[in-house]
DNA sequence: AATGAATGAGCCTTCATTCAT
DNA sequence: GATGAATGAAGGCTCATTCAT
């Protein structure tokens, strides 16, 4: 599969992909049909199958590409300098909403790969690249020396990392509900009283 | 629909439930075959739409079943003479696990649920219960003062839930991932260095 | 699948029969039409699945039914008081010809299970069927006196079936090139030189 | 079709042949994939439609490479001072099965061949070379004078051929059913009680 | 000559839903 | 109320064949 899908024109590629990422957005992997995919992507039924081999394929080819692109950018456009750990976590939030803002569809996919079984299928992108990914982008120059002592700066990390993810999740729930379209400048910064918090919560008082 | 419904044999009734819980916890909404529920649940295929309309009429009642359930055993089995909120919320953690335990099907369903967008289609019951739900179970007869001055008790309280659903979550996956078993006490007793961290960085110093 | 098949009309189920069969007949398995059954029985898609759950399934009882039909008018048609073995080979020749002529598109289904793999699959009823069959219809009530003495008795009759045998399958090979119609008369009559043959070899001089 | 033939490069040809032969041999007509063909023989897509212009005609060009290549050794073995047609057709037999065991994959696409409907595709060859063929192996240089006087020595020809060609298919169908692997030395010794019936029966008492 | 990307009709099968009984 | 036969659109996928390079 990957050996075909190197040779294939990048518009084309380009193409597939906004079409199945649009569809496998807009609904579950079953009932994503890839009639439409193939329809909007303006090529044949069977050039799909000729580059992905079957539905899943297509499907894991789409995770790992937005994975990948998601990786890509985070490390790219970090600001390692930045040795505060909470700027350094709301810094990635704000990339990561970048990336989504930018592929158009991989946002709703994105959702979708969180909401599905097939993360079990991810295990190994995921498994060789997230330990690398987190271990650099929120420890790398981090100044830990800010933390109150004999707090358990790891989970202290996932407990902010949660709250972030959480609070987004919640936003875009609310947005679907209410029909709003969501604005990432304002989720950005509907994060900082939590963080304010937290900060509070974890950090030495002079240090904040 | 609702009326025809409670014109239905509790026992039947009992019987579609837990075919349909089965059902739709084994697969996806759109995997789920209305065949094999009411092949297991032993009535007819008329019979079931003529009481739920549709599949997605069925699944909603599910879903407001379940969530229900939720509710009532939640507001039945709390403690609302513990006033300390870290113990309430493990409470409850533990109450919810519990009702999933022992109704069988319920279990896989739920995490159904959480695993699809249907969330936003029980915009009407949450929309009801919840709010009404928790400002109750997380607030009554809460002793506030422990909390150290200025802490937005809303946003902290979030963030507890937040820790520990994620917890949650992430234990779910990491069962999925290796195909372990969940023990529900393991789950509870592991987020007690969550709970421990958030407990110092939310409380005064003397009330812990 | 056979509780259904009972229920059916017989007008139904024997449109659809004629139907498959021709199809069969015409095509072999894999190419055989499930779209062309269901046009010319003028069923829907869906009914042909709910009564033979896949398309095996259909073959599967279109084999059975052929073969059992083949069966019961072999059974009930022969003449038993007939001792001649010969007379008996070729009596039982005419029956199986004319249940072919009798029921449109048996005839070329009927070559086409032949020259199937699918042999394999009907062990279960010809194993059952078939040796009491030919028990019958080729020894019951034969008079094995006239044949020369030291004769393999079995032998014999398997050459005598071969040979007749083989003698229709040239037959229909050559109405098929040639795009002749088949007289069943003709073959019948055409056999009798080889019978003659086979007679004054077998058989005692005085018995013929 | 034939003219470019000619120009393809033998080995090529060759990697196409058993390529071929075994795909067809393998499966039906129609579930043979001319995509496993090119991939086995290491050739291009295009090539194959080029030289074969479509699955048809490569299947037919397969069909009479088979024959020819039958008919040839059968020419070039065959002890044509052995007088004795008893003797001289089971010689043509072993031949036969020879061939089959020297071209690998030859022997599964022949057993394919009898199986199919396609013998009527095979008109063309068979009505050019066999009856010259036939003429030649079962009638130059026997001795006719053994047979019993009055014989129709063609019909009594015809009869020893089905004889043995219809022990052969069912021994093939006994190992397809029971799974068991076709020894042909067995098959031919097993012809031999059918012979010993045929000669006694068929020629003259001093002459067996 | 040689390639293999591209096509699209056609395949079997599933399934929610309807409706005559 | 209760049944289940009947529907037919839609699904994923295959594959011989074509054609630009």
């Amino acid at each position: 599969m990957d050996e075909k899908l190197k040779k294939l024109d990048t518009a084309k590629l380009d193409g597939i992909r906004n079409s199945a990422l649009e569809e496998f957005g807009r609904n579950s992997y079953e009932k994503a049909s890839t009639n439409n995919i193939v329809k909007n992507a303006g090529i044949s039924k069977g050039l799909l199958f000729h580059y992905f081999v079957n539905k899943r394929g297509l499907y894991d080819y789409l995770e790992k590409f937005v994975f990948q692109k998601m990786v890509d950018v985070i490390l790219e456009e970090t600001d390692f300098d930045e040795t505060d750990i909470f700027n350094r976590i709301k810094q990635i939030a704000v990339i990561k909403m970048g990336v989504l803002a930018r592929y158009p569809g991989i946002e709703t996919f994105s959702k979708a790969i969180y909401n599905d079984k097939s993360i079990a299928d991810m295990k190994e992108i995921v498994d060789e690249m997230v330990p690398d990914l987190y271990r650099n982008i929120y420890t790398k120059n981090i100044d830990t020396s800010r933390f109150k002592d004999g707090l358990d700066f790891d989970k202290a990390i996932k407990i902010i990392q949660w709250t972030i993810e959480k609070y987004g999740e919640e936003q875009i729930d609310h947005a679907k509900k209410t029909g709003t379209v969501l604005h990432y400048s304002k989720i950005v910064s509907g994060i900082d009283p939590y963080i304010d918090i937290l900060r509070k919560a974890f950090c030495k008082k002079g240090e904040m």
